[in-house]
Order: C-alpha cells, then structure tokens, then sequence
DNA sequence: GTCCCAATTGTTAGCGCTCACAATTGAATC
DNA sequence: GATTCAATTGTGAGCGCTAACAATTGGGAC
C-alpha cells in the first residue's frame, strides 16, 4: 500500500481510474444518487478508501454555487449567551454538514454591521446568522440587499428576515410573577440598556405584569449589562431603599447588587429580594444563590439553525422560533419582611 | 443607474469588457500586481465599482489552493476563556484578511478531534488553531499527518506544533508569592483536573513557589473548574482548617469557595485568605472582591493568529507563543490573623 | 531612423467538480 | 430473434479565477 509518497492530493479522475469507471460515476457514488449499481458502489468506495479520496470544496462550490458554509455574525461574541447560541449554532450546522464562519464586531454599527455582512457573503455563505441585540441591526440589514436566508438572533421575524429568541416578555413576567406570589408589592426594575432588544422587552414583560396586578411600575433604573454598573445601582438603591423585590436584567447586574448590598447591611433576601436573568453556570454560587430566569442559548443556537436548514432547502421563511425561558428559584428570594 | 435587475453575479469578464481591457487585467488590478498603468487601472477600478463586483472565493480557491480560511477548533467554546481568545483570533483574522472556521467538540478524545480537524481540512482550512486544553490533544493530533501548520492554544510548542499560552507557572508563582508576602505559611491549593495542561501547570507553579520558600507543598485538592466543585471542596476545607490561604485554580471554583466559607461562618480574609485564576469580568464583585490572576485571552488569541499568519507564508514555526499574566490584588486576601 | 529592453497588456490552459445529455446495457415483451 | 424501455454508465462543457507565457507598446541609446 501507500507507494505515493508526495503527490497531489487524488481527486476524482484518480479514483475513477483506480475503480475503471468514469469521474461522473464517482461523483455518482459521493452525492449518494440512486441509479448506482451496488457492485459499482462497492468498487468506489474502496478505491476512494484506498486512496484517501476527500472531495475538494473549493471546486464543488463553484460549480454548484452553494459553500456549505453558515456565517455568524456576532457581537459580544466572548460574552455567555452569544458564546452559547454560537456553540449551538455549530453543532446544528456540522451535523447537517455545514460548516460555520464567524465575524465579530466590536461595535454594532450600521457600518460594522455591513462590512461584517459584506465579509461573510464574500466567502460565499449560504446563509447568515446574526446575533447583534441592539436596535438599529434590522435597519442597517435592511439596507444591504442580500441574497441569501438571515435569521436575526434575538429578534422577531417579519418582514425580510427571521428571527429567533428566548422569550424575554415571559421570562420577566415569570421572575415577576414569582415576586408578586411571594407578597410583594413594591417591585423595581434594574434594566440593561434600552437600545437593546432584550433590555426593553424584559423592562415591558415587568412593566406589564405589575399593571396587570395593579401594582406601580415606576421603579426602573437602567444599567448597561455589567457587574459594575449593578453594583453603582445597587449602592443607590441600598440607601434609597425604596422596593422590597428587584428584578434585575441579567445575572452579571445582580452579582454586582449583590456585591452593594452586601456591603451597605441590606440583607438578601432578608430586607430585599433579587431575581436575575441568563442563568449561568455561577449564579447557583453567588451570595446567596440567585433566583434568575434560565435562557437555553446552545438549544435556541441549534434551533436557529434548524429554521436556517429549513429556509436554505426554499422552506418558508421570516417566521419566529420561539424558546420558553424558565424560573429557577433559589435563596435570593423570599416573603416580604 | 442599475438596468440589469435580474443577472446574476458580475465576474472578472464583465468588469474586463465595461473596461475595455482583458479579464487578466482586471486579476492584476484585483490583486494589486505592480505593472498596471494608474489610468487602466482607474478604468478597472470605476467597473467594478459600477458594476458592484466581488471576486468569487471559491474560484480564486481552486485555483490558488488556498483558502483564506483559518480553522479553530475548540473544546468547551461557551466558556470565557476559549471564547474570548476565539475572538482574539477572529479580530487579527479579519485583519489580515482571513476568514475563522469553527469546530466545537463535546468531548476532547482523540476521535472527536480527529473528525473535527479533518472537517476542518476538508473546507481547506490553510492553517489550524487548536483550543483543547487536555492531555492527549499533542497525542491526537500527531496521529494525523496534516499538511497545514497547527497552533496549540494553551501547550507548549515543540515537535510538529508551534503552541501560544499564557504562562500559568508565573501566574501561579504570582498567585503563591503574593500569600507568602502577606504572611501565610499553610498554603492550600485547590487545582483543576490534573489531566488539563493549565490544571497541572499552575499545581506545579505553586508546588515550586512553596519549596522555593521552605513551605509544605501538601495540601492541594483537585476539583474540575466549576463553581459546584469548589463550593464542594470549600465545605470539606471549611470543616478542617487546615491552611491559612488557598490558591484556586480559577475564579469559578473560588466562586464556590466563597459560597461555602460564608455558609459555614469561615471569613475570608479574615480566617482565610482566597486567590483565584482568570480575572473574569464578574470576578472583582464576588463576596468579597476577588483576587485573583488576570489572563488575557484575546491578546493570547490575537497573538496566536500572528504567529499562525508567520507560519503560512513560510516563517519559522514550531516555537512558543507565551503570554504573561498578571496579579490582581482585591479584597479576598490578608494577612494571616 | 533603428534597435533594444522594460513595462504593460493579452491569450491560453486548467484547477476539480457537477450538470445536461448521450450512450450503453440487460431484462422483459412480443 | 427483434424491439422496447428502464437502469446504469460515460462524455463534453463550463463554473470564475490565476499562472505561465506570448504579444504589444513606448521611450531611450546609438
């Protein structure tokens, strides 16, 4: 065996010849067509095991003008939901045999966003994933006339483009909810900032919920998603002490709560309760443990890329995947004093 | 303008017959080859313009035998350390005109790595960054000839790979002389499996610190980097009180620390003294502030993609990328009471 | 003016694959 | 045995680009 040292790469003539068939035959047997007889299948296949045969993409592509690549567009990409969406994304699209190109973007721009979107179409991607949460990613698409399916991560569909999101209205009714069945009455709001699709739905689901059970809903302050920011809140709000129940807009806020309230003697849940949001792997840990709404990021990455399957295959699109976020209790929450 | 709604893609010919001059001209004008005229090469320039022409990747691919496409394959890429030196990567990437392909594997064994690499070569990845920070990736990998270089993230160069990391022993070091500073001679060290490269590296910067200094290198407990794991081990030690400091492995498993510690009445710093591993955003809010040891993931990414681009077009390769991490002192440490 | 050489431009071939179509085979029917 | 038709296999072209080489141009040196 093996007595070509350093040739080329074989392609498909060099498997033909070895199976004496004809190239077409061969390429017959890779893209699994149906009028070929199992000898033959047989005789290809081994010649292509023989010589460790790997079709060349670069080639396909260009005659079928399909990459098989997904690009992802991200910002926030080291952050932990866009990290985890992006994994689910991946492991969707390599088991449907696509591979997945991504781009960050510092700063979510219409420009950023277009050069970004210009990059990924340049490589040929079938389609584009975006998960850029801001107000402002659905115009700046909007403007770019593309030719390929893109579903918008974080946002509803309509219009030209997918979408795919938790649903952020319902899991800030759930933490709501969970604070109004507790006994409270005076429930504030620590946002993320409002030009982000996610801060603003999760500040309607709670504004909503509250009207819903008559109770105020003037109480919100606005952070930008950082531990830092909720620990400058958090030390205003310790000595305002004006809302027996919080509802914080992500878990790194609340840790930053947390850390304020602890130092100032407020004691959680004791004299205030606190519910975060994203569940991730540490907030089981804090102190105390946060009560948050668990987002499923991998599962709603894998199921966008279902619907990008579904619209690639000419299945309808501009519809919206739907992921149900859910309350985990834990000790950062408790009746009224 | 635009009276050609429905064509398809404009290509190299278009441009050349709008400009009245041959394809091969538009190729040199494309790739900046010097023997063009400035006024041919306006003429090409304003067609390409006019017409809106992108040249075609997959062609130019098949072609050149490159791809421009650099492969990262990376096992637990939902966490911050992996997804942020996959952005570090991505930013230099793009930079250098490249685009990043990712694999993520579930589980670092050597068939999971094999297939990922090989998918990974399929798409013609002209280079490969491996983030698989375990025994055994050195091992998988050498099984299987690759033409293309391969940067290890997180081992030491050597043999066929160059590698890039951050220096865990003088992260450890730092971690470990900055306890013997302040006073403490009982240094524990809760590590990360020791079956991780950084596990056992930062293990044996401290084991080196302690014996430098005459101190029992005894007390290590090995956990597996989560928070659960640490708030675990952090019962266990709370109950013996056996040291007056610990070094932890990383911030998560110290997360779990504190939570144990304040559960079981332990003060920290007062009774112990914590330090953890990696800086992360949320890690100087912890209950109290953490310190801990800064690792800078992008700059180790960006870093690496440099050395990578070095190795494509020709460099030496084989050598050590090493990143100095840094000591961040917070409140989590004291002198011993 | 002629020659020469460098700078610039054009021509041809082919990268490895799939598509559309043509050719062949072999069994079933008369 | 000739005819028909479906199943199987082969042939030719071309996807859009770059590399190698060929052809043309223009400006000095003589």
């Amino acid at each position: 065996m093996g007595n070509t040292i350093d040739r080329r790469q074989p392609r498909l003539e060099d498997v033909a010849a070895r199976a004496k068939v004809s190239h077409q035959t061969v390429s017959r047997v890779i893209n699994n067509h149906p009028n070929v007889s199992s000898a033959t299948r047989e005789k290809v296949e081994a010649a292509i095991a023989e010589l460790g045969y790997r079709r060349n993409t670069a080639a396909r592509s260009l005659v079928t003008r399909r990459s098989q690549t997904i690009g992802v567009l991200a910002a926030e990409m080291g952050q932990y939901g866009p990290a985890n969406t992006l994994l689910g994304v991946q492991q969707a699209a390599r088991e449907a045999g696509y591979f997945v190109s991504i781009e960050a973007i510092k700063e979510a721009g219409a420009d950023a966003i277009s050069d970004a979107v210009r990059h990924l179409t340049d490589q040929g991607a079938d389609g584009i994933i975006v998960i850029v949460p801001h107000d402002g990613t659905v115009q700046a698409l909007e403007g770019l006339t593309l030719d390929v399916p893109v579903i918008l991560v974080g946002a509803a569909g309509g219009g030209l483009f997918s979408g795919a999101l938790v649903d952020q209205k319902l899991g800030a009714r759930l933490a709501v909810s969970h604070l109004i069945d507790l006994g409270h009455r005076r429930i504030g709001h620590v946002s993320g900032p409002q030009d982000w699709v996610d801060g603003r739905s999760r500040a309607e689901g709670w504004g909503e919920r509250l009207r819903e059970a008559g109770l105020p809903d003037d109480l919100l302050i606005e952070g930008d998603w950082s531990a830092g920011s909720g620990y400058r809140i958090g030390r205003q709000l310790a000595a305002e002490r004006t809302a027996t129940a919080l509802f914080v807009g992500n878990d790194q806020m609340a840790l930053g709560l947390l850390r304020a309230f602890s130092e100032a003697g407020v004691r959680v849940p004791d004299d205030v309760s606190v519910v975060g949001f994203d569940d991730q792997p540490e907030s089981g840990y804090f102190t105390p443990p946060l009560t948050t709404v668990r987002q499923d990021f991998e599962e709603l990455g894998r199921r966008c890329m279902g619907a990008m399957l579904n619209a690639l295959e000419g299945g309808a699109g501009a519809g919206t995947i739907m992921v149900e976020p859910e309350l985990v209790v834990r000790s950062s929450t408790s009746a009224p004093a």
